[in-house]
DNA sequence: TCTAAATTTCAGTTTCAACAGAAATGAGTG
DNA sequence: CACTCATTTCTGTTGAAACTGAAATTTAGA
C-alpha cells in the first residue's frame, strides 16, 4: 500500500502548507489523502500511508470531522470507521475554511474590538487619533466579518462568476 | 510612559491572534502599538511599552518594515529612528495583508499545483478521480490567486462598497 | 579618526504545540 | 457475559520557533 509520487507530493505539501493555514501537518495530511483518495479509508490505512501514530490520526480525523471536511462511512461486515473528505465542489470546501476562519480569526476580534471602542471613550487622557483608529478598525472588521457570512449563501456558480470578474466587477457596480 | 487600559487590552490581543494571523506575538504587538499611536515612537519605547528585550523589537520592525506596514521617520536633533504604521485608511492594510496572504499561502501551493497536475497526467495507475480533483484544485487556486491580485487595484471606496453589498452582489451579477 | 549612541547579529534558553506510545474505554460477536 | 477488535484519552517527549542578553557592528558627530 503506497502512494505515487505526484500524491504524495500533494500530500507532504498539503502538510507543510497547512501550519500556515493554522492547523497542523498530521490534519492537512490527512485532509489532502482523503480528498485524494477515489475511496473511502480506515484509520489504519491512514497510518500506513503516512506514518503517524494511530492515536494522531484519530485526533486528526475529529478534528477535519467537527469542521465538516470530513464524513464518516462504513462498508458492509467491515466494524472499522471509514472517512472520506468533500471533495465534489471545491468551493463548497472553501465555505468550510472561510467560516473556520471566522470563527477563529475574527470572531474574537471583532468582540475585542467592541468592548475596546466601548471603554476608550471613557478615557480623556487618550488621544482622538487613537479613538478614530479604533472606530475604524471596528468598522472594518464588521464589514468583513458580515461579508465572511454572506459569501456562505452564495451559491457555487455565482461565487464563481465573481471570482472570476475580478476587478471588472467595478464596472458593474459603479452604476 | 504606560498604555491607558483600552489600548493595552486591544494590544495584547492583538498580540495573542498574531499567531494564527501567521505573525508572532511580538511583532502583533508592535504593529498594534504604532497603528494606535498618534505619534511615532523610537525602539526603546517600544522596549519600555511591551516590555521585550532590544533586540526582539529590532527583528519585528524589520519584518514590519519588509510587509510595508511601517515606515521610518526622523524628528529633528534625534539620532534614532522613529516608526509609525500605516493606519489612515485600514483598507489599504488590508491589501498588505492579502498581499502577504498570497505570497505566503497561495504561491508555493499553486506552483505545487501545477506540477503534481503534470505529473499525475503520466501516471497510469492513478485513479481518474485523483487526477479530476487535483485538475478542480489547481483550477481554484488559480482563480483565487487572480482574485486576490485584483483586489489590489480595487480603489478603497469601491472596495468597500463591494463588501458592503455581500450577497446581494447576486442580483447584480446574474444579469 | 575617535567616541558614544544606536542598531543588529548571534548563540543560548525558554516556551509551546505536535506527536508517539501506552493505557483505558467502548462496541460488536460468539 | 467474556473476548477481541477498534477507538479514544492521557502522559511524557520532541522539535521548532520566539525570545533574551551579550557581543559585534554600524552610524553620526566632534
Amino acid at each position: 500500500m503506497n502512494l505515487s509520487p505526484a500524491v504524495q507530493k500533494y500530500v507532504l505539501h498539503w502538510g507543510e502548507m497547512g501550519t500556515r493555514w493554522g492547523t497542523n501537518r498530521t490534519v492537512a495530511q490527512i485532509q489532502a489523502l482523503l480528498y485524494l483518495s477515489p475511496k473511502p479509508l480506515h484509520a489504519d490505512e491512514i497510518v500506513d500511508l503516512l506514518s503517524v501514530a494511530r492515536s494522531n490520526v484519530s485526533t486528526s480525523i475529529r478534528e477535519l470531522q467537527s469542521y465538516g471536511l470530513v464524513k464518516m462511512t462504513h462498508i458492509l461486515g467491515d466494524r472499522r470507521d471509514y472517512f472520506e473528505s468533500l471533495g465534489d465542489d471545491v468551493w463548497e470546501l472553501f465555505r468550510v475554511i472561510i467560516a473556520q476562519r471566522k470563527q477563529r480569526e475574527l470572531n474574537p476580534t471583532l468582540s475585542m474590538l467592541q468592548k475596546c471602542a466601548m471603554e476608550v471613550e471613557k478615557e480623556k487622557q487618550t488621544d482622538k487619533v487613537t479613538k478614530e483608529r479604533i472606530t475604524n478598525m471596528l468598522n472594518f472588521f464588521e464589514t468583513i466579518s458580515d461579508w465572511y457570512e454572506q459569501i456562505q449563501e452564495i451559491p457555487t456558480p455565482t461565487l464563481q462568476k465573481i471570482m472570476k470578474l475580478g476587478r471588472r466587477i467595478t464596472k458593474v457596480i459603479n452604476k
